[in-house]
DNA sequence: TTGAAAGCGCTACCAA
DNA sequence: TTGGTAGCGCTTTCAA
C-alpha cells in the first residue's frame, strides 16, 4: 500500500487534479454531486495530504521547535506537557531537542531547525549559553523571522517573549513564612548558584532577612554543584557545623531532602528543630519522609503560558515586534517539613 | 532578513539554480573555480537547504515520531534521552506525542503523523489500547511502508521490532534475592496489574517462589491503582495486616515507597525488619530514606537500542520485512532497603 | 562546464 | 462547473 496522492484520485475519477482538490476543500466552485463523491472516496481511502507538500506551499509547517536543558528535569517536563497539550489542540506538532546545558549543541539545534523545519521555538535557555551570555543565534532566529518564547530561564538581552516566575517575591515569602513559623536561623542553598534565576531567589531570601529584621549569615549561604546530586551532603555540610540552622530555602528539591537527611542524622526533628522548603513542586516533594514543603513553579501553567504566546504570534504576523513578558506567580504547597504559621507549637 | 534560496545565488552570480546546487553538492561536473565560489558565498550568508523541498523530493523527512503514554514518566523520560542522543547523531530529529494512555489520542497522533511527517515511529503502547487490544492502527501503518519500533509496553500481535526487559526473570531473581537475604514472605504489589509485562512480572514472581519452596500468599498480592498516587498506603496497607511480610517487590518506585512509609509507621526497621525492591530505577530511588534498592531497566539503553533498530530499517530497505526482537537485561541495583545475601547482620 | 526541464504534491489564479 | 498552469525549493537527467 503506497501513499495515495491528488493526483491518483484524479485519475481514478478522470478528472483533473485541481477539480479534486478544490472538491476536498468543499469549494463552491464544485458540483455538489462530484464534490460528495470525491469528498466520499477520499475518505474511504483515507487520503491525507502531503504535509511536506503543503509545508513547501504555504511556508509553514504547523510544527515548533522546543529546546530545553535537559530532559530528565521534572520542572521541564511539566512544561513539556503544558506545551504538548496546548499544542495539539492547536493542531501543532513540536520537536524537542535537548541541550544537556551545552552552548554550541544549543547553536546547532537551533540553525538545524531553522531551515523551514519549524515555525518558531520555545526555549529556556542553557546554562552555558547564560554564562557566555551568547545570544548571537537567538538574534540571528528572530531577523529571521522565526518567532522565539523563553520560559523559566530567560535572557534579557533578546527582545522576545517571555514567561518567568517571580523569584524574588517567592523566596521572600518563603522567608517570610519560615520566620513566621518561627525559624530564626534561615540558609539558603543554591544549586544553580550562576544563573540570574538564582540571583533573583538569593536577593528575596536577603530581602526577606531584611523584613523580619535578620541579618544575612554568610555561614548560611552555600553553594552546591548541580551535577553531582551524590555529593549534595557533604557540600550542604557547612551549613550545619555552628547547629545554629532552623530553616532552609534550596533551590531544588533534591538539594532539601539532603539537607532534610543531614538534620535528621543530627538528631533534629523535621519540622519541629528545622525546617526546609525547596523550590519547583516536583515529584520528590511527595514522595519523601515527611513530604516536602514546596515553592511551585506551576511548570505545565508556564509551558501552556508559553506555548500561547507563540501560537499568538503565529496566527497574527501584525503584533510580531510587541515583545510581552508573562509572570507567572508561585505557591507555597505545604507539606510537612514546616510548621504551621499560626499555633506552631 | 529573508530565507536565502539557490535561486537567490543563482540570480547573485548569474547562473542558473542547476549549476548552483550541483556546486553546492560538490558535483565534479562544475568547474572548480566556480565550485569554490559559490560554496564560499553559500557558507557566508548561511545558506540552509529547505527541508520541505528535500522532504517532498525525497519522499523522507529524516524525523522520526516518538509515541509515548506519558511525559512525566521516569523511566520514559530516561528512554527518551537515549533516543534523543542516538537521533541526533545520525541527523534525525524527532517529534513527540503523548498518548496519556489513551488508544484515540494514539490513533489520532499516529495518523497525524503518517502524512509525511515522519520516516518512522518508536512507541510504548497506551494502557487502553492494550485492554482493547486493538493494534489496527498499527498494522495500517506498517502496511503503509513506515516502520514502528515497540519498546517496553509491546504488542505481539504486531509484527515489528522490538525493545523489551525480562521482567520475568527479573521477578524470579529479585524474589531469589530476598529470599537469600533472609526474607520469608514475600510479597508483589503491582500498580499496573491489566498490562501484559505486570504479568510477566507476576509470573516471575510466582516462579521465584517456587524455587525458593515458599507458597503463593494471596494476602501478600495486592494491586494498587496507578492514577491514584495519593491512595498508595491505603491500597496497601491489607499486605501489612497479618504483620507476616517480611519483603516485598513493587512495579514502580512510588508503591515501593508507599509500602515503606507504611512499615516504618509500624515500628519495622528497613531493611532488618521489611526489604523492598522497586522496579524501574528512576529518581525516587535515589533520594528516598534509606535509599531504595531498584530493579533497573536501563531506560536510556533501551530508548538508544530501539532508536539503533529504526535507523537500521529506515536506512536498509532491505530488511524491512524481518524483524526481531531485544531483551535488554535488567540489574537490581542494590541501595539501602535491601540487606546483604553474606552475612546479612 | 553549464543550463533547461521535469517532477515531488499541493494550491490558486485564470481560462474555458 | 471544470481544467490548465505556474510556482513553492530542490535534485537530476539530458541536452547544449
Amino acid at each position: 500500500m503506497k501513499k495515495v496522492t491528488l493526483k491518483d484520485i484524479a485519475a481514478k475519477f478522470e478528472l483533473s487534479i485541481s477539480t479534486i482538490s478544490k472538491a476536498l476543500k468543499d469549494s463552491e466552485e464544485i458540483g455538489e454531486s462530484t464534490r460528495l463523491k470525491i469528498q466520499e472516496y477520499a475518505k474511504l481511502i483515507n487520503y491525507r495530504p502531503n504535509i511536506n507538500a503543503l509545508s513547501l506551499k504555504n511556508s509553514k509547517t504547523k510544527t515548533i521547535g522546543i529546546i530545553i536543558p535537559d530532559m530528565l528535569d521534572y520542572f521541564l517536563a511539566q512544561a513539556l506537557r503544558g506545551i504538548e497539550k496546548t499544542a495539539i489542540e492547536k493542531g501543532y506538532k513540536i520537536i524537542i531537542c535537548i541541550t544537556n546545558e551545552s552552548h554550541s549543541k544549543e547553536v546547532e539545534t537551533i540553525e538545524m531547525l531553522s531551515n523551514g523545519s519549524v515555525d518558531g521555538f520555545i526555549v529556556s535557555i542553557s546554562m552555558e549559553t547564560e554564562l557566555k551570555r551568547d545570544y548571537a543565534h537567538f538574534m540571528d532566529t528572530i531577523a529571521f523571522e522565526l518567532p522565539i518564547v523563553m520560559f523559566d530561564r530567560v535572557a534579557n538581552e533578546v527582545h522576545c517573549d517571555k514567561v518567568v516566575t517571580n523569584n524574588l517575591e517567592a523566596t521572600f515569602a518563603a522567608v517570610k513564612k519560615l520566620s513566621d513559623s518561627g525559624c530564626k536561623h534561615i540558609g539558603f542553598a543554591s544549586s544553580i548558584s550562576h544563573l540570574k534565576i538564582s540571583n533573583e531567589m538569593l536577593s528575596g531570601y536577603e530581602k526577606g532577612l531584611e523584613a523580619v529584621n535578620s541579618d544575612v549569615n554568610k555561614n548560611l549561604v552555600v553553594n552546591v554543584r548541580e551535577d553531582h546530586y551524590s555529593g549534595y551532603e557533604s557540600m550542604l555540610a557547612p551549613l550545619f557545623k555552628d547547629n545554629l540552622i532552623d530553616g532552609l530555602i534550596a533551590t531544588n528539591e533534591a538539594v532539601a531532602l539532603a539537607a532534610m537527611k543531614i538534620a535528621q542524622r543530627k538528631g533534629r526533628h523535621v519540622p519541629t528543630d528545622f525546617s526546609v522548603i525547596g523550590y519547583s513542586n516536583g515529584i520528590l516533594a511527595r514522595h519523601s519522609n515527611p513530604k516536602l514543603t514546596t515553592i511551585s513553579q506551576h511548570g505545565e501553567l508556564m509551558g501552556k503560558t508559553a506555548a500561547e504566546l507563540l501560537f499568538d504570534k503565529l496566527e497574527n504576523i501584525e503584533n510580531i515586534k510587541n515583545v510581552t513578558t508573562k509572570v507567572i506567580k508561585t505557591d507555597v504547597i505545604e507539606r510537612n517539613t514546616t510548621l504551621p504559621i499560626h499555633g506552631g507549637k
